[in-house]
DNA sequence: TTGCCTTTTGCATATTTATGCATTATTTTT
DNA sequence: AAAAATAATGCATAAATATGCAAAAGGCAA
């Protein structure tokens, strides 16, 4: 029950330092003070769609996908969580408000996350409806909501 | 040494399959009548860049960084091919001729195909100069060649 | 609160992947 | 062509990663 904790911690130090195996990413956690094991890191890396991939010179390095993507696009994931305003389950669903107009900007950035936990968005002008695939628990999805969009949690009101 | 008759085929599997373990790869490989050890293909993926991510539901594949980039970057490989004109070695480096105009085009694709074994390049009008980093061999360069370009090993001229 | 259900976690271990070393093939040099 | 150097490969095994199972920790409803 760490694992809301422990995901923005790997995430971070991913994006931060080169990591090429799981036993060190253990130990640089443990230096943050978060401890767990190896096989849960294992079980986290895979939640957080992180990738090992050939670092050109002989060895391996762990890579979040979203280290790929253009600083651009990074600047974007900080406009959206800006612009969300409350977030709030119905039914199984999230309803995703947003400051009027940019519903739909948000929706696609979500979209576009490609996380199988989410079926599918639809969205007016100011308001998200966020379907979550079957079988897809509410702990789940607030984990997965975590990844896509950290922080926005404490904005997560219950129904 | 059929590694060079390996590679591409290793390319294509990847391309049109999901591929989860390398014990998987291994037996296509097998029933295209090519056969080796999983301690070859270890470092045949090492080689070709191919990462291994998770596929969103549980498990993992096998995945060609060039099969997470848009069709309209696969085109310009193509199109890039049938601009190349021949290729010529001398003193170590690598000579690309290109019809008039396309030198610049070209050497920017191979400058950000990411390779290590090449340093850099320099282009003129129609005609590039591959420079590869020191330590690397004909042999290297070549296979490093036919992994960016395939298909154009027989249009190599030696020196 | 109590009991029931879901999630998280560790442990031990299976599975998978990487690699040191020796051998053979290939290329380069003399 | 012979010798020397480099590269490719397999074997055996080390190293790294994933996972079944059981225990612990929440969460939720009555």
């Amino acid at each position: 029950m760490q694992k809301a904790k422990r995901l923005p911690v790997i995430e971070k130090i991913l994006t931060e330092t080169f990591i090429s195996s799981q036993d060190e990413l253990l130990r640089k956690l443990k230096a943050k003070g978060i401890s767990c094991t190896q096989a849960t890191l294992s079980r986290d890396l895979r939640q957080l769609g992180v990738s090992r991939v050939p670092d050109g010179s002989g060895g391996y390095r762990y890579s979040l996908v979203e280290k790929n993507t253009s600083p651009a696009e990074r600047e974007t994931k900080l406009h959206i969580i800006s612009v969300i305003s409350e977030i709030v389950e119905a039914k199984g669903l999230l309803l995703v408000k947003t400051i009027p107009g940019n519903a739909n900007a948000t929706a696609f950035y979500i979209d576009n996350a490609g996380r199988n936990e989410i079926a599918g968005t639809v969205a007016g002008d100011d308001t998200i409806l966020v379907i979550p695939r079957d079988g897809i628990s509410r702990k789940q999805l607030h984990t997965c909501l975590e990844i896509i969009l950290p922080g926005l949690h404490e904005r997560l009101k219950k129904s």
